[in-house]
DNA sequence: GACCAGGGCAATA
DNA sequence: TATTGCCATGGT
């Protein structure tokens, strides 16, 4: 069966066990989306907007810009193999992966990234997505035929000093941010996309307010890299629940962790992540 | 009022 | 390479 069509601009998906909007979009790896007086969600990604309609086979989506949608929900990319392979690990995994069946790591615009996890360090959900939301509200363009804002072009986000930044109170991140638009087209000169991951991960680890965490956030939801493992503070409380009690660092936990499910480390990562942060178990 | 949030930087050894 | 103090802000 097809999992997808497009049809007079509409994606249609059919499937429903394991693609969820709520889940998808919940589960940590983008800030930007919220639920609209329909009760349906809706995502901003970079300049591009989409709703998710439920149907009885699946879901609609609703965008300006459908190809653009398609490779974002990378509809081309089978999860369900990935999550039965998961499951397979343990019983412990096998309800951590049926709780986030619906997860669907998504292929985020990478500068919107980068600046998305820079402002997640030491913060909460809650706070991060203030923090973006004024930020494209007061720096980006509206989006045509809604009331919401596109982040923020590198060319528009040059425009933004120190002082922008702790007005819509970004805090200590604001001197990273003030000098992020500049510093990611010197990143672009390296061609992200042809880089190995090691090689990837250690140019973004000179943008400034990226670390080993931050690095790993952007090479799994921007350049989806699979075979990463962010350990956060969340990753690190579930990891001595479940997998060790010795005490060791947390890029040890990371290498542990990939030597556990290697390729498939990212999904692990975020049904773990979605579990604990999330849901709260 | 202390503690915490999807940590990272810069100094230090 | 590994450790440590510090960093802004809002929620609980």
């Amino acid at each position: 069966m097809k999992k997808y069509t497009i049809e007079n601009n509409i994606i249609h998906i059919y499937d429903k066990e394991f693609f969820s909007p709520k889940e998808s979009l919940e589960c940590g790896q983008i800030f930007r989306f919220y639920v609209n007086g329909a009760g349906n969600y809706v995502v901003i990604s970079g300049s591009n907007r989409a709703e998710f309609v439920e149907t009885k086979e699946g879901y609609d989506v609703v965008s300006n810009d459908p190809q653009y949608f398609v490779d974002f929900l990378n509809l081309g990319y089978d999860n369900c193999e990935v999550w039965r392979n998961i499951c397979g690990k343990s019983e412990f995994m096998k309800r951590v992966a049926e709780v986030g069946r619906g997860i669907k790591i998504l292929k985020n615009e990478p500068f919107e990234t980068i600046c998305s996890f820079i402002v997640s360090a030491n913060n909460n959900i809650k706070r991060i997505k203030g923090i973006l939301n004024r930020i494209s509200a007061q720096a980006g363009s509206k989006i045509e035929g809604s009331e919401d804002y596109a982040f923020p072009t590198i060319a528009q986000f040059k425009g933004l000093d120190e002082g922008f930044f702790k007005s819509i109170g970004a805090g200590y991140r604001s001197r990273y941010l003030s000098c992020l638009a500049e510093n990611y087209e010197e990143f672009l000169k390296c061609n992200p996309q042809s880089l190995d991951t090691p090689s990837l991960k250690r140019r973004l680890l000179k943008i400034l307010g990226v670390g080993e965490k931050v690095a790993d956030c952007i090479l799994l939801f921007a350049y989806n890299r699979y075979d990463v493992f962010p350990v956060d503070v969340w990753i690190e409380r579930i990891y001595y629940q479940y997998f060790g009690k010795e005490n060791i660092s947390r890029s040890e936990i990371a290498k542990r962790l990939i030597g556990e499910f290697g390729e498939n480390s990212g999904y692990a990562q975020q049904y773990l992540f979605y579990y604990k942060a999330i849901i709260g178990e």
